[in-house]
RNA sequence: GGCGUGAUGGCCGAGUGGUUAGGCACGGGUCUGCAAAACCUGUUACAGCGGUUCAAUUCCGCUUCACGCCUCCA
């Protein structure tokens, strides 16, 4: 609200409460939409490892025009319709290795909340009824209206594009609380003190807020453009029901855009997860993809920017490898004597961390500490892949340190753990083969045993240990 | 018009009043039978113009350019 960052201290105990704004499940969502869920994913993954504890709530949209217009258009009951994408979308979260929320009301099961809420504004003098049938909120009465938003209320009256004629309110600003049935809602509509009709975008946040996380809560947050009016209006009717402060602090995600351009149906540059996918991307590249630029500045999506992301991950990927294997969890062929060398660790801490890690930890930790500052975390980290990396092969304590280390920041980024991949017994063999030929200096043989895995779609290193095979 | 962001090396992207971000790509080298991976290494980049300062990419002002929001799009 003041616009500058504040330290997060929740407001009760060691608890953090936050409300974010879900998807309207008329469609499949697209990347920019999980660029924003990926935003609150690291920032409430951040939070529990400081050590809080979070309950979050995201709200699904499933009553609106386009829910509305877009069952009517494909023939099915609105709650079969938007089941398809609730669904869809769930699977999303999966793939992309978001965690779930610990509440995701749906708009229908909250309408009687709603009807509670919109009672209370007409007690309070800042709702009414118009002709129309619908119910709306008068944004006069409540003075702080566009505290977040900024907005100049005088400027917005002037500058308003609508053409007044066309509402039946009193200030055309003024949004509406309740809608009135009309024809082409058909049979979708509730009871309700002021007739027949289904409830306004907005109230639906202030309902479950409230219902989920009572008020105030601690954190509010979504996409900038939610902003004005959808989290102003918000803040109008939790705070004008209720007399007390809706939210604490907000944070709000910048846009994605695509090849520099704003993501658009008409631009053909408008990306779903599954897309994506289907081009032969990964969930954790596109989530490496998603949670790499710092979330007020936005995010360039090219598949370019993808393809080089990929190559970071791998990077990373064949730290964690080597370190497993130092483990002594050999996950591959050959498990060799693995060596024990030590010498030139220095400076270990009690659980064996040298202090490398202990500095890749701290940096890591410092840069998330500002702001969710996601570019310098990852420069920690690289920095400590290149530093371990130096010291390999590491002794199976420290390298267990070390690996419980990553896992431990893997609780925050969701990317470090590649699926275990099974590698096929004849590739096994082959590659069992191939170090048979190179002992016997067969190197013409070596090779194409070593072109046959390749075109098995493996790669094939000789380390120390003997052979490893690696996917692609 | 109002409110608000941003302009960093080939690309992406942190940060700082004077000291190496990091990633990707590319070049050279070490290692390797050859590779792969890893390591070493690659004329110090900060839109322009003023100002403050011993010193500015970093602070202030202006200019240019780009972008977002201003009634239901994350």
């Amino acid at each position: 609200m003041s616009r500058q960052l504040e330290e997060l201290s929740p407001l009760k105990d060691n608890h953090v409460r936050m409300y974010t704004c879900g998807p309207t499940v008329y469609n499949y969502a697209h990347i920019g939409n999980y660029r924003a869920y990926m935003f609150e994913d690291l920032l409430r993954r951040w939070i529990q490892y400081k050590g809080f504890e979070v309950t979050q709530v995201q709200n699904l949209t499933d009553v609106d025009d386009k829910t509305i217009c877009g069952a009517r258009e494909a023939g099915r009951p609105l709650r079969d319709y938007t089941q398809t994408y609730k669904d869809a979308f769930f699977a999303d979260l999966k793939v992309l290795n978001i965690q779930p929320a610990e509440h995701y009301p749906a708009a229908t099961d909250c309408i009687p909340e709603m009807i509670a809420l919109i009672e209370k504004l007409f007690e309070k003098g800042l709702a009414y009824q118009s002709d129309d049938g619908s119910v709306y909120y008068a944004i006069d009465k409540f003075p702080d209206y566009g505290k977040l938003a900024r907005l100049d209320r005088e400027g917005m009256r002037s500058g308003a594009r609508v053409d007044q004629d066309e509402y039946d309110k009193d200030n055309a600003a003024d949004f509406a609380l309740w809608k009135g049935t009309v024809e082409a809602d058909g049979d979708v509509f509730w009871d309700s003190p002021w007739g027949k009709g289904r409830p306004g975008w907005h109230i639906e946040c202030s309902a479950m807020s409230q219902k989920y996380l009572g008020q105030p809560f601690d954190l509010h947050t979504g996409g900038v453009d939610n902003i004005f009016p959808h989290h102003e209006d918000e803040i109008a009717q939790s705070e004008g029901a209720n007399g007390c402060m809706y939210s604490k602090q907000w944070m709000h995600c910048a846009h994605l855009q695509v090849e520099g351009k704003k993501m658009s149906k008409s631009e053909g540059n408008f990306f779903t997860l599954r897309e994506i996918l289907d081009k032969g991307y990964t969930g954790r590249e596109i989530r490496y993809e998603l949670i790499g630029t710092h979330y007020r500045r936005s995010l360039n999506f090219t598949f370019d920017s993808l393809n080089a992301n990929r190559a970071a991950l791998a990077r990373l990927d064949e730290f964690y490898a080597k370190l497993q294997d130092a483990v002594g969890k050999t996950s591959g062929v050959s498990t060799k004597n693995l060596t024990n060398q030590d010498s030139q660790i220095h400076g270990l801490t009690p659980e064996g961390l040298p202090t490398w890690a202990v500095k890749m930890e701290a940096d890591f930790s410092a840069a998330l500490d500002d702001d969710l500052n996601i570019a310098g975390a990852l420069g920690a980290l690289f920095d400590g892949v290149h530093e371990g990396n130096k010291l390999f092969p590491l002794n199976s304590k420290t390298a267990q340190a070390v690996s419980a280390l990553w896992k431990k920041i893997d609780t925050v980024l969701g990317f470090l753990d590649p699926p275990k991949k099974e590698v096929p017994a004849e590739l096994i063999e082959m590659a069992d083969a191939r170090a048979t030929a190179k002992a016997n200096k067969e190197w013409a043989e070596a090779d194409r045993l070593r072109e046959a895995i390749a075109a098995a779609g493996w790669v094939v290193q000789d380390t120390p240990t003997g052979p490893k095979l690696k996917k692609r």
